[in-house]
RNA sequence: GGAGAGAUGGCAGAGCGGCUAAAUGCGUCGGAUUGUAAAUCCGAUCCUUCGGGUACGGUGGUUCGAAUCCACCUCUCUCCA
C-alpha cells in the first residue's frame, strides 16, 4: 500500500485532517500510526534550534501541525535545541557555521518559547502540551559512556553516505567532528524523548528525515521500541518562491521583530494560486470553505486573502491586532485615509518640531538604510510625505507637518510601506 | 609530499596597467499596468557634510597611475603521488 492510499484509509482524526488540509510529506508507517492513536493520546515532538530570538512563517506550518495534534486529542512536545544548537545543524549547510555563544542561545530560547504559547496549550491536562530542552540531558552526557550506548549503533559507513557528508567529503570542504556528531544527538534526542516523556512520533521538515530515521533506528536498536516519524512538505509560493520574505525581510512570528501590520499585510499581499492551499495550512477554518474561498476567480479572490490574513494574525499576534490591522489596511488601501493603527516608529524627541531633513525622516522610520537610498527613492517617485509624493529631496519635515489626531507624520516608501513617525 | 588554477559588489560572474564605482545575469528597491495578486515592461541599485571618501582575500613593493605587474602570507579548487 503507498503512503499515498494508506492515507486516503488512515481512521484517525490527526493523520485523516492533516492529509487533507496538505501537512504531510513523508511517514515512517502511516498504517502503524494510524493504529497507535487509536489505542490513545499519542504525544509527538518537533525540535526547534535556537540559532535566532524569533520563528519566522517558514516554521509555522509545523507549529499549526502541532496544534492540530493538540486539537485532535493528542499532547504536542516542544523541544529547543538548547545542546543541538551549540553543535550546529550542518546537512543545508556547505560549511560551518559560527559557534553560538551560552547567552545568545539563551535569549534567543526566551524569544522562541513565547511563540509556542501562542499556538499551543501547555496546561496540565492529557493533551497539554510540554516544553522539553535538550540542553537537560544532552550537557551532562559521559562522553565514554555515550559512546558504548549509543556511538555503537551507529555506522560510519552508512554516515558517510549521507547527502550533505558526502558532499563535504567530495569537495574536500572542511568537515569538523563537531558537526559530525550532530545527526548522532539528535537521533539520541528522540530516543531520550521516548524514555522520558514516552514520546512515539517525531515530525519534522522534509529536511529532517534523514535525523528522524536516525532516532527511529537507536530506539529499536537500544530499547526495541517502534517510534515513528513523520515529515511536512517544504513551503514554497505557487510561482516557486521560497515562502517568507516581507518588506523588507523575514516574515518573523515575534511583534517585536515584525509589527502586526506587516504581518497582516504579508498574509494579504500572496499570489492567488496559494489562497486556497494556504487557508487550510494556516487558518482552522474548514477545509470546504477554504477550497472555495480559493477557488473565486479575478478580484473576488481577494476575499479569501482578507480571511486569511485576518485569521492568521489574530492567530499569532491576537484579536486585536488582526481587527487594528485590517482596519489600518482598508482606510490605506481604500479610502487613502490615515490610520491610526499603521506601524507606529517614535522618532528622536523634538526632532521633527526642530525640522528634520527627509532624509533622516525616512532612516529614522527604517523606511531606508541610507541617505542615497532616500535620494534615490524620491527620484524613482515612490517617497510620500503624508500622502504627498516627495519631489525634492531637499524638503524638511517639520512642526506644520504633523497629524493633530495621531501626532505623527505619515511617510511611505512606495505604495506599501508605511509607517506613522511619531514627534 | 609534487604540479597547476583561483580569491572581484548581497550572490553568480566579466575585467587583466589609465576610458573601471568596476560589463552582464540574479537578487533587492521604486515606477507603469492590475485586484494591495501573479506575469510583463521601465528605472534605480557603495557612502557622503556633494568637496570628496572608501572598495576588487591580507600585508608590503614597482609605477605619474594598479582590481589588473612583483614578493610574501591566508584560504579554496584541480591534477599527480
Amino acid at each position: 500500500m503507498t503512503t499515498e492510499n494508506a492515507l486516503s484509509h488512515a481512521k484517525s482524526p490527526f493523520l485523516k485532517e492533516a492529509f487533507a488540509r496538505g501537512y504531510l510529506h513523508q511517514c515512517t508507517d502511516v498504517q502503524g500510526l494510524d493504529k497507535a492513536f487509536a489505542a490513545g493520546p499519542v504525544t509527538a515532538y518537533i525540535g526547534y534550534d535556537c540559532t535566532a530570538d524569533s520563528l519566522h512563517v517558514g516554521h509555522l506550518m509545523n507549529i499549526m501541525m502541532l496544534r492540530l495534534f493538540q486539537r485532535t486529542g493528542n499532547r504536542p512536545l516542544t523541544l529547543m535545541g538548547g545542546g543541538t544548537t551549540k553543535i550546529g545543524d550542518p546537512s543545508d549547510k556547505n560549511e560551518a557555521r559560527p559557534l553560538l555563544t551560552d547567552e545568545i542561545i539563551a535569549a534567543n530560547m526566551a524569544g522562541i518559547r513565547g511563540i509556542f504559547s501562542k499556538f499551543l496549550s501547555y496546561d496540565d491536562g492529557p493533551t497539554g502540551a510540554i516544553m522539553a530542552n535538550n540542553a537537560d540531558w544532552l550537557e551532562g552526557l559521559k562522553y565514554i559512556d555515550f559512546l558504548r550506548e549509543v556511538g555503537r549503533h551507529f555506522s560510519v559507513n552508512a554516515m558517510t553516505k549521507m547527502d550533505f557528508v558526502k558532499r563535504r567529503l567530495d569537495n574536500e570542504q572542511y568537515l569538523s567532528f563537531l558537526e559530525f556528531n550532530y545527526m548522532i544527538i539528535q537521533g539520541y534526542d528522540f530516543l531520550e524523548l521516548s524514555r522520558r516523556h514516552a514520546v512515539l512520533l517525531q515530525m519534522g521538515g522534509s529536511d529532517q528525515w534523514g535525523n528522524i530515521v536516525q532516532g527511529i533506528e537507536l530506539g529499536r536498536r537500544i530499547d526495541g521500541k517502534y517510534l515513528f516519524g513523520l515529515t511536512v512538505p517544504l513551503l514554497a509560493t505557487a510561482s516557486g518562491q521560497k515562502m517568507g520574505k516581507s518588506a523588507g525581510g523575514a516574515v518573523w512570528l515575534n511583534a517585536d521583530r515584525l509589527n502586526d501590520f506587516d504581518y497582516y499585510q504579508f498574509w494579504r499581499n500572496i499570489e492567488d494560486a496559494d489562497v486556497g492551499r494556504f487557508l487550510k495550512l494556516f487558518t482552522e477554518l474548514p477545509i470546504e470553505q477554504c477550497d472555495a474561498l480559493g477557488a473565486a476567480q479575478g478580484a473576488a479572490i481577494n476575499e479569501g486573502k482578507k480571511i486569511l490574513a485576518y485569521e492568521t494574525t489574530a492567530m499569532c499576534r491576537g484579536k486585536d491586532a488582526a481587527d487594528a490591522a485590517a482596519s489600518a489596511a482598508a482606510t490605506t488601501f481604500g479610502g487613502g485615509g490615515v490610520s491610526a493603527d499603521l506601524p507606529k516608529v517614535q522618532a528622536e524627541a523634538g526632532a521633527i518640531e526642530a525640522g528634520m531633513s527627509i532624509q533622516d525622516a525616512f532612516i529614522a522610520a527604517g523606511l531606508a538604510g541610507s541617505k542615497g537610498e532616500v535620494k534615490r527613492l524620491i527620484k524613482g517617485g515612490g517617497a510620500r510625505l503624508n500622502g504627498e509624493k516627495i519631489d525634492s529631496d531637499a524638503l524638511m519635515v517639520t512642526a506644520a507637518d504633523i497629524d493633530a489626531e495621531t501626532g505623527a507624520v505619515k511617510l511611505s516608501s512606495g505604495k506599501k510601506k508605511h509607517v506613522l513617525l511619531v514627534a
